[in-house]
DNA sequence: CTCTGGATTGAC
DNA sequence: TCAATCCAGAGG
């Protein structure tokens, strides 16, 4: 699609993706039509991170990591959800940023069905919330996110002053590291 | 093959 | 605060 991010934004450092990506679009064209949200909070995954799925090599799950920059990795967990990320760096370098929440932008109605909820905040305020809202699945892992009906669009780059820094969101490992990146304020967030 | 626990959510 | 729910990953 012409108004993605060019595969190239994702050879960036991880960090940097991240933190670019907050204020950026995910947009997915599903067979029941477009939903799309403002990306407020985000994770890097790291090479050297135990908490990343990547950590221990390649497998069955995490393939999509350890491939070419600039897909989604998605996996299900807790045997209910799927989580989205964008796999960053070169191929064989496999490093991720978790997409955790949302701003819905398009498709409201359809994400109310699909959420079972007609509360805004609470469609896409979790990475699980927001694939179910968007109707992501593991279907999806492994699409483009530079080009077809799963893909990020550039949007309104948020104030640096505005991106908070801290820990991540519900691992136990390298639970210290300031690797979540979210927009202050914003009432999407993940958590409170 | 069995066992453990998880990048979560929503009900209590 | 805690159970639901199932599969990936580790170990035998």
């Amino acid at each position: 699609m012409l108004e993605a991010l060019p595969q190239s934004f994702y050879l960036q450092d991880t960090v940097t993706v991240a933190r670019q990506l907050l204020g950026c679009m995910l947009v997915y064209e599903s067979e029941r039509g477009r939903a799309s949200g403002r990306i407020v909070e985000t994770e890097a995954y790291l090479a050297a991170d135990e908490a990343s799925h990547s950590f221990r090599g390649p497998t069955a799950r995490n393939g999509v990591m350890f491939g070419p920059t600039g897909y989604a990795y998605v996996y299900f967990i807790y045997g209910a959800h799927f989580c989205i990320n964008a796999v960053t760096q070169p191929e064989g370098v496999a490093e991720a940023v978790l997409i955790r929440a949302l701003e819905p932008v398009d498709g409201l109605a359809l994400m109310m069905e699909r959420r079972r909820t007609t509360v805004a905040r609470n469609l896409c305020s979790g990475p699980g919330k927001l694939c179910q809202a968007l109707g992501i699945t593991g279907a999806q892992n492994g699409a483009a996110l530079f080009d077809g009906r799963l893909r990020i669009r550039a949007g309104e780059t948020p104030a640096a002053a505005e991106v908070v820094a801290t820990t991540r969101v519900g691992i136990t490992k390298a639970a210290d590291l300031p690797l979540r990146f979210y927009l202050r304020d914003n009432p999407h967030i993940s958590k409170r």
